[in-house]
DNA sequence: CATGAATGAGTGTTCATTCAT
DNA sequence: AATGAATGAACACTCATTCAT
């Protein structure tokens, strides 16, 4: 994935971005990529909502007049990052091919949850301030929105495949959805003292029984 | 459950509170009370960071003086809350009885559950506030982490009591709470067209699949 | 006239006056009035534009936070000022007697343009900004486009009283008012050679002359 | 007249012009001019104040580093506009010729104001500046008090002839300035209901007879 | 001759907390 | 017990000017 924004000024508020109608050369792009990543580093850090515009530049060793050369506030910066990982997002949503309901159901979400951790490890941040209802601006919450839906549809396809309409596929989605990215940050965020590789297994072991499992009936 | 504050500056933040040492007369209490029952609202509705004293203390229509009086600063009133909260909480925890592998299992979790989202609608931004990591004073997070640890242990225990050691008791009990209180958190504060009940009875439905069936093997 | 907003936040742009749903005592009345005197004098000195918080508040020897609780922002403190003007103006409009052609009207305009000087040295910076379009606020534009209406539809009336409606009664009023505005700017501003007295005395004959002498035909 | 700096760093304060000593080749001209026609055209839309450089050079589609190639700094830039006008308005005070206290005298009046307007609309917002004492560099001041010198002692001339020094002529010549510089102002920069040569018209007529014509006596 | 990039001092505004009454 | 007033550090954002290429 390119690192940049490449699109316009919309889902990122309505001040135009400073880069909106002109190309950036080598310098430019490279600056662009300093603060985007002192951006994730800081949100990381210090979170969203204490996440200063200081800390970004004194991380990315830039003045504070160059932050705005290439964002037109704080949360177009944030925007920026949204998008980059919206994309990564919808992409592994994708991603998730049919699990059966046999042990290779398993072997199926070992992989793709795999994927998903390490999506987590890099934008975990920007999720969480979706997850978490943080972001105030109205396009950013739109394209969280829209991104987790993503997700959320392709685990209800694989669930309809098993099960048909007969169980409320849309909750058990959200459920799972809830609990694999709760997990996951508790995991990679606080010093839970399991490694990735553990708690992927007990995941997809879980849910596998617990939703892609037909009742024993 | 008596409102205030019965223990020292122990857990919230090291400033001693203005009301350690001194008994409150009547009207002293029913101050308190409005600051607390302010602040519940106000970090309900704007959320841990953006919850400002002048917020509170206009809904609770006291000077800013006053709050001063009760609390030693911002961090201390969340405390309170925080402890309330906690105590609640870890009563919960203890509610839960033993869930059988046969359908009854199904109705206590569903009872358990029931509980869960009432005292998540009275206590959910501070729950959230743990679970997103919010806190940054160090009490804080230590009390939240406390009262998790409560109810991760009596998950632990229940599932101990089916399974014994054989599967990661601690992972899975981590992974049902994580996935209850997000579900929850969705139902109850974005407009998710789920009504509690039916959230209640998906969620007691996938867990005891998930979690408390034995292997069918 | 009494010092202070007596108005809600119509008028001065749209963040509503910190001070419009409280009551101020006496050392509140005393620090809005030394703010809005430093105002004044800091607009008089460095202009609309080049006026800063930071003057404002050193001049009335209040910190800055302070200036905040009396004004939502600079052009709410502008706004009050210009409320002020406009109540003064407003009356001084309709204090303009009729103007005889004889030289007894000579005196009624003397006397009604020292009343203008007395107010301009008051309130010339506002009038000015005003005249000069240095205002960008909408509500404080309209404020002062009210204010001259109310003036030149006083001195139009006058002319009416003369000559009917034969004259562009319109364009020569306009014509006056921005004579005695700018005259008065020039004398009271810069440091021309000419004192009050005189300047009243040339403006009222000239005016006089010009304006509300039959045609000698 | 020669578009361009013809003077050393005189006139436009005290740090030297980058193109004091070296001459333009053909490109350099033209950028020049470029530069000067976007700041005339920055200075109307958005006043003196609010004028920014990158306004100019986005509009004179140049980088801000060429700016800075012609011109030290943005006083500079607005000090050469102001020496271009200075020369105008010089010459048209020469162009006023002895006003008749007769019909005739109005005609002249109506072809002088007619000229003052045309250059009004061309450097309307240069001279409102001087007008407005917006312009803080003591040359520019100095500048523009000479230009008004000339055009009133110009109109203090033509009143001599007719009055000799009877009447306070230095007091009428500014009123009568006053009065039509704001005029024009109004009409050509807000939206009054006149077009120009209604307002030249009745110009024309009040000054006549205010200023030209004898004490009827 | 021209440019894109970078700078940093300056400015308006917010808000937790303290103070005098 | 309570209040209105005051504080000042912190923060986002602007813009004239300089620099390296």
């Amino acid at each position: 994935m390119t690192r940049g924004k490449d699109v316009g000024s919309t889902a990122r508020g309505n001040a135009p971005s400073p880069t909106d109608g002109r190309e950036l050369r080598h310098q430019g792009k490279r600056t662009m990529a300093k603060l985007m990543d002192a951006g994730m580093r800081v949100l990381a850090e210090r979170g969203y909502h204490a996440a200063r515009v200081d800390d970004v530049v004194r991380l990315a060793k830039v003045s504070h007049g160059t932050f705005y050369l290439y964002f037109s506030n704080k949360e177009d910066l944030f925007g920026s990052l949204a998008m980059e990982c919206a994309d990564e997002m919808t992409e592994l949503a994708s991603l998730l091919a049919p699990v059966s309901a046999h042990d290779d159901g398993i072997d199926e979400l070992r992989r793709w949850l795999a994927e998903f951790v390490a999506t987590y490890r890099k934008y975990g941040v920007v999720i969480r301030a979706w997850m978490e209802d943080q972001v105030t601006s109205r396009e950013l919450a739109r394209l969280g929105k829209r991104t987790f839906n993503a997700i959320t549809h392709s685990l209800e396809g694989r669930l309809r495949e098993l099960h048909g309409d007969d169980h409320d596929t849309q909750a058990s989605a959200a459920a799972m959805l809830a609990m694999v990215e709760r997990t996951t940050y508790f995991v990679t965020s606080r010093g839970l003292p399991f490694d990735d590789a553990e708690m992927v297994d007990t995941l997809a072991k879980l849910i596998h029984r617990g939703f892609f499992v037909p009742d024993a009936a």
